[in-house]
DNA sequence: CAGGATCCAGGCAGATACTG
DNA sequence: CAGTATCTGCCTGGATCCTG
């Protein structure tokens, strides 16, 4: 293999890169993180304006971001409990390449829609 | 676009965009598509860059990206059989989000490496 | 209010064996 | 070579109930 970006080589195994993109993996971490955004949002707002995440996936969500010191969460010793979560600079520094995504999605969805629509899958007996 | 960027609304429930965010979401989908970059590979030249990818979940990647509309598969009828996989126009426009992506990984996989071990969690019987 | 504990189903993905 | 078929474990994530 020839003239390739280093970074295309680090992808490859056991490199720390992999790991970090793996945490995009799952269902709900960049929603976690686009509604976060600029703001400091509290448990259950940060429930309410993701509809359709329930109280234990958004606690798993918040619990892996902040172990990666994207998120930092705040307790107000209070009653009833008040918890608060925001961005760390760390968090924010990652806003700007996830905001790529998210207009490349934005720019690009009808297309993949109409693509999956005309597709017609390679001669097969049955599907994946 | 203005101060609140209306794609954070989109990003709610039924929107396209996540669906085509969460394509992201398995293992492999990043992995390939950096992998194939700017070059046309076939299918064993693949499985030899991405070392510990399976036969079986390189096809359904693939075939995945295919139907996006990201990949193209051309297939020479030859003995043996030859397929070639390449990277379409909407591909490479994806391309580039998602260089910002690694470039990210790898700019700050030191400091989330750190951010982890230095992570304690709080209170808890057990963990998640 | 902010979660933790538990139970459980479905899908993702690995290993292996096989074919046109 | 370029996949497919099948079996299976595992992990993700949903639902529900409970507590400081």
């Amino acid at each position: 293999m020839g003239k390739r970006k280093p970074e295309f080589e680090a992808l490859n195994r056991n490199c720390p890169i992999r790991d970090v993109l793996d945490r995009l993996g799952d269902r709900w971490t960049v929603l976690v993180l686009m509604t976060l955004g600029e703001q400091t949002l509290r448990f259950s707002a940060l429930r309410r304006e993701i509809e359709d995440i329930s109280p234990r996936m958004l606690a798993q969500t918040l619990r892996h971001l902040e172990k990666d010191g994207l998120v930092s969460r705040q307790v107000y010793p209070t009653v009833p409990p008040r918890v608060e979560y925001r961005m760390t600079p760390l968090g924010h520094s990652f806003f700007d390449p996830l905001q790529h995504l998210i207009q490349w999605a934005d720019e690009h969805h009808e297309q993949v829609r109409q693509a999956r629509e005309a597709y017609v899958a390679p001669e097969s007996h049955e599907a994946l």
